[in-house]
DNA sequence: AATGAATGAGATTTCATTCAT
DNA sequence: TATGAATGAAATCTCATTCAT
């Protein structure tokens, strides 16, 4: 079980390398090569280029369930969903791959499922403590509010990831979740 | 000055083979045989994809730009901006190479970069009249604005394009963008 | 017959341009793009890059006609030779397609045939009479000839072509032109 | 260091398959497929057309060089000079790349290079050797006979390549390098 | 388990020639 | 006749993946 010590620096050498690269323009030729390592070898380690992406993202991935339990934990649900959007758009702003580890259906490594079924557990309770305490709208579901998160992260990023942008549409973004269904204006 | 009549028939076909495709992963090769045309043709009409896609959002550019003039003459400044990003995120739905056509720095095409700032244009005029009349944050700009609409539309697209998840994520935006600052929650 | 006047200046200015361009790598595209004329214009004029090669050479290979027969008249052989390889060798070297319009088995125009026809007829006597006089090799042919000026003309190209080179090639071809058959040192 | 097997079996299919093809007119393409080879194995191992062609006549520039030594190693430096032009000249008629290489400023592989310097100080012996022993024209330099060579096989491939031609031509050369400037006959 | 050459599919580009206008 | 867009074949190049060693 245990994996030979070369196989482990393989690994290692490959995931460094890949750091230097878009999460989202990865091509396993091309990490191999950087990593100094035979193209195969990557192949062996990484099948394909998601659980590449997987295996950079998991320690991004075991913060973000960090920081959900501590949004679970805190007394004022209102200030849990704050906290939990704002670092949560944080940490998808700092690290690329993490929006398509979390939006994938299925995960190539059982270890990345697992701690993405405590993060949506997570995010369940701080969903339902704000709907419940009256702090979210009525219908903001657990689903919603991930793909609202990653909608501001797509807004951050075109707008050019400044941190003026990034607390532009964080406020807006919280501010759309708390209010009640605005009077309706459309034609 | 006029295309001569085969160049436009060629140009014609290739557009419609085009559309049967995702505009996010068109390949020349591929459309041009599906239009049944030389694939020296298409390179020809089209030397890149992006010139495509643009020539493919044209017509939906042209509505965008109409729709905010409309938004312009709205006589209630609030009205006039939930009607743009409403009915342009709804644009921005129906043809999936519209985003892209929109945040490019430069565009292929001069028709299209005239039509661009006309619509730029408009939308300053949506966004100032709506600061002015304290119905949306005073920190809202125009780029802010189409980056804010970018990201709804992501929100909504990888939430799956129903139209209860449409109209979740448009409301909370629309309700995000006029409300003040929040009192601030963060850490 | 007489050409019309649009077409006579469509010819001449494809000859212009082609002029511009290395004989040996012409394309009729390009010729007609920098002529100012449509591709099916040029290729109404001359069907094959080598019609234009031909087109090209014509003046020359005229030149070229009259120097053989001024070598003809010459009253002593021994001149008439050097003086056809010399001055035939200058006008090799002063335009780069007469070298395949001479080799050519057929010719595409009529004229460029007769031409060539009194050229090789002029060559024919100055060898006979150059062979019968003892100035060369008793086994010369016109043919030969022909063949080891246009090998001059190959050395002195990959020589770089300056007049220096150009010196020693021919005299070193004269003279072996002259002499007869040295002793045999081969195996 | 050593190519692996299938690499060099791969190689040496292409160079097989390069063979039944005239040098001066390959295209990867078609080696690749007559190799039974992918064409992309084709370009990893010859990545332009000329380094196919350096691959092809190494074998002969090897025993040109060879060939160049015995010459500097024959007593008589009119023999040796002859030996060099006659063989050499059988050498370059054999294979039709080798003049290419030769002429070539820059070789795309360094063993190319090498073996072309070896050759290059043979051939400037040899003519040194002939020069001083007045055995050819005082004016001669190892570039001019490598000049003057390759005239002469271009003289006896337009005449059709057969031996008489050879014999004749060869002779012509050997005898115009041999004598000294010959009368001046020019105007 | 590691290596990197080989592979084939297909993207892009070039070009000589044809054809509709 | 003149035009230049269209054409298709083929050359070059890129890439993700597989395979022999």
């Amino acid at each position: 079980m245990t994996p030979r010590p070369d196989a482990a620096r393989s690994r290692a050498r490959i995931l460094d390398a890949a750091r230097d690269l878009p999460a989202d323009d990865l091509r396993l030729n091309d990490v191999a090569h950087r990593a100094g390592v035979g193209v195969a070898t990557a192949y062996r380690h990484f099948p394909t280029v998601h659980a590449l992406v997987e295996a950079l993202a998991e320690a991004d991935l075991a913060r973000y369930s960090d920081l959900a339990r501590r949004a679970c934990a805190e007394p004022d649900p209102l200030r849990g969903l704050d906290l939990l959007v704002r670092d949560g758009l944080a940490l998808q702003l700092a690290g690329d791959g993490l929006q398509a580890v979390l939006l994938a259906d299925r995960d190539t490594s059982p270890a990345v499922t697992a701690i993405k079924d405590e993060l949506l557990a997570a995010v369940e309770t701080v969903v339902a403590r704000a709907v419940a305490a009256g702090a979210a709208r009525p219908d903001l579901t657990p689903a919603r509010l991930r793909h609202l998160v990653c909608g501001v992260e797509h807004a951050v990023r075109v707008a050019g990831g400044g941190a003026d942008e990034r607390e532009f549409h964080l406020a807006a973004a919280l501010a759309g979740l708390r209010a009640g269904p605005p009077a309706a204006t459309g034609r």
